[in-house]
DNA sequence: GTACTTGCAAACCCTTTGCATCTCA
DNA sequence: TGAGATGCAAAGGGTTTGCAAGTAC
């Protein structure tokens, strides 16, 4: 099944708009590509991705529009590991946390309403307003949990 | 009051007779130093604090040494940040995660057996083994809140 | 005495910036 | 046409590595 993306297409055309850019076909090339995935990509991937349907488009331009993404609240920064910043297309999902298997590097999903009342609870005690928050979990997934080998194979590194 | 550091030095000496590693007076002075403070601090801002009673030691042997530290459990690397790497000493502390104030960079720490017990059915569910987790909630401290300027400076850029 | 350790300088790697050229509106 | 956008190349900044000199045991 084909990925319906107009919806994200037209957010990120009227953030263009409300941040005053202009519509040229790198910055919605990057998008479409953008929203075209659902996984987790660091900038490099992204230009690798975008360039297999428009070649001319620069890594600097990928860095830029993904600030204007990440602006517009179409797209999330994670930071799992400290040499690489993955970014990760929020448009239409529910907020969730991660867990990340140190041995595959998979990236599971997960959400708790129990978790974030107590994260709130825990905040109002010390009169702290939560902008934003980072709850991710390292470990062995499933696949990995059984095996001394990974069950995939790490994408890099 | 003085801070008594002879357990967290007696540890670090075990850790380091247990990785086959000499106690030179840098790595002892750099664990003394790291003992003594109870901030979040990064690998410059130890190097200056280590070279305050002993010039004699590079950058570089403190990027090691924290790596030893790190290995043997006494120390933990928290991001809070992408462009830079904070630690904190953990010896004789109990677990507890961090709210960075995003106006004048504060850390407090806070804990929730609750969100403990969540996040590991969380991961029950999904069969996930945690070995660790990184749970920072970001906003403004008390301090802060109130205010449209920083209750205190931020300390770098 | 010798293997381990140190520390300078240089390399690394991802990301950002300077600037001349190009392009959208 | 003119302000804004692009992209090359170079800079930036924290961290790591190569290697010669120094030190612990």
């Amino acid at each position: 099944m084909k990925l319906d993306i107009r919806p994200e297409m037209e957010a990120f055309k009227r953030a263009l708009a409300a941040q005053g850019l202009s519509s040229t076909f790198q910055r919605l090339a990057i998008a479409e590509t953008v929203f075209s995935t659902h996984d987790h990509f660091d900038a490099d991937d992204l230009l690798r991705r975008v360039r297999k349907r428009e070649p001319r488009v620069g890594r600097v331009t990928v860095y830029r529009t993904l600030a204007v993404l990440v602006e517009a609240g179409l797209v999330e920064e994670r930071q799992f590991r400290k040499d690489r910043i993955l970014y990760e297309h929020v448009v239409g999902h529910g907020h969730h946390d991660h867990m990340v298997c140190v041995t595959c590097g998979r990236i599971s999903e997960f959400s708790s309403p129990r978790i974030e009342e107590e994260q709130d609870a825990a905040a109002g005690r010390l009169g702290f307003q939560i902008l934003s928050h980072n709850h991710t979990l390292f470990g062995y997934c499933r696949s990995c949990a059984g095996r001394k080998h990974p069950a995939r194979k790490p994408r890099k590194s």
